[in-house]
DNA sequence: CGCGGATCATTTGTCAGACATTTAACCGGA
DNA sequence: TCCGGTTAAATGTCTGACAAATGATCCGCG
């Protein structure tokens, strides 16, 4: 546990990372009050406002959380992962879309994650995943639906498809993934895009996991990769034609 | 792209929710300059504390960067991988050590996303990525090693297999598994551990990767994942008795 | 005319004090 | 005993001010 040691010229940046690394540590324990702004402020010797720009700076990642009135004050959080799902897609959807990452690498990216979760899933996937799945197949099938509905209708069958790993820390890490980069890459084919084709593997990748046939769909899923990178070359090809 | 419609009771977190939601949306762009705090305070009709309540909120999570002096300001930060790690490594530790994951959730979690790698590193490993695995390799050879640098070579180790998949999506994704997860682990196993059954599994996994030999890389991850899964149930019945 | 240094204006960083608002706990009366 | 008002403590917000950093500007000198 080393402590950050680089010059960090702003106060209230100090005075978090010191409170962060007391939690991170666990001097601070989960529901623990801290002081009242006040009694940091003497602490630190600055200001209340000082303090304050500290703490929402770890409220900001949820750290802590803050309730007012007497006996209120800032708690240690208990992150739990919906709290963290938030800031998974946030960050991630950014790296995506301001970072120099390739939609390749990312297509990539996703489909290795994807397919790590589905050993468990085929084991695992109960009747409620596969309802899940069913539904949003039906969806797709829909010839009126609009294209933001067809893609929040792919995100929530991949979504479905991960959480029967019945891995809740799976599930997080893939949240960045699916609700991040899918979307993203949604953007970028759905123009190319052939429903039809999407609805198939959709389809294998659902019988497959009805009969618990892993193999089945890890190969759907590797069909639906090769395919969405086509996609993306060919919108990429085309725009480039176009800035000629 | 729905707004958040849920009563932040906060200014402070209302003010960061609608710049966050600008920079997200792609209304402000990389390298923008916002208002300055004064006429940010007046466009929300706010003081100038309040807004910078909520910018402090937009620095804890690298959307902004801010600069002092004239034509300083705060700017849209581009976030860079590197950025992204820390926070994801303290979300992956907190979640970890104050959740409800039980290690079996996490040695799953962990193993299942480090195999997702191995075909795309076996396929791009370069001599630089085996270099670095067989210096941790030595280190974990010398007898007088601490505990603690143990640990720490072992998450090199098992970096430099995931860096050797030459995707820094897959990379980012992975670091809050290998170095968040995989430290809290073996802080749990380190008293029943036997180096040598991990350094030999280490040196497989190497050998496997210089022959390009894919399935035997995933055996030797899985063979590590047993005995890890093994280790840590081990300690919970010891702990468990001693408790008694 | 060119250039270097002093000055200035702008902007963030910090502080002090005050008031508003919320909330739990306390206390007194029916 | 229970209910309701009062009170105190804490966060939320505002005002105003000064410090410090930094780029731009201007002036004087060679």
């Amino acid at each position: 546990m080393k402590k950050s040691s680089t010059i960090p010229a702003d106060l209230s940046a100090r005075i978090a990372g010191e409170i962060r690394d007391a939690i991170i540590s666990g001097r601070l324990i989960v529901d623990e009050r801290l002081p009242s702004e006040a009694e940091l402020a003497n602490q630190f010797k600055v200001s209340r406002p000082t303090v304050r720009e500290a703490l929402k700076r770890l409220a900001a990642q949820s750290l802590i959380r803050t309730q007012r009135g007497a006996s209120g004050g800032a708690f240690v959080n208990r992150l739990r992962f919906e709290d963290a799902y938030g800031q998974m897609i946030t960050t991630s959807t950014l790296l995506l879309s301001m970072n120099e990452v390739s939609f390749d690498v990312a297509c990539e990216a996703r489909f290795a994650m994807e397919r790590a979760c589905v050993p468990l899933a085929t084991a695992r996937r109960d009747a409620a995943h596969l309802e899940r799945m069913r539904i949003e197949l039906d969806r797709q099938a829909q010839p009126d639906l609009t294209d933001e509905d067809f893609c929040s209708s792919d995100v929530a069958f991949h979504r479905a498809l991960v959480d029967g790993a019945g891995n809740p820390a799976l599930s997080y890490q893939l949240a960045g993934v699916v609700e991040g980069m899918l979307p993203l890459m949604n953007m970028i084919t759905f123009t190319a895009r052939s429903r039809e084709n999407i609805q198939q593997l959709h389809g294998e990748i659902f019988d497959a996991l009805v009969r618990r046939d892993s193999d089945s769909v890890t190969n759907a899923l590797s069909e639906l990769e090769r395919y969405t990178l086509r996609l993306g070359r060919q919108v990429i090809v085309a725009r480039n034609k176009k800035s000629d």
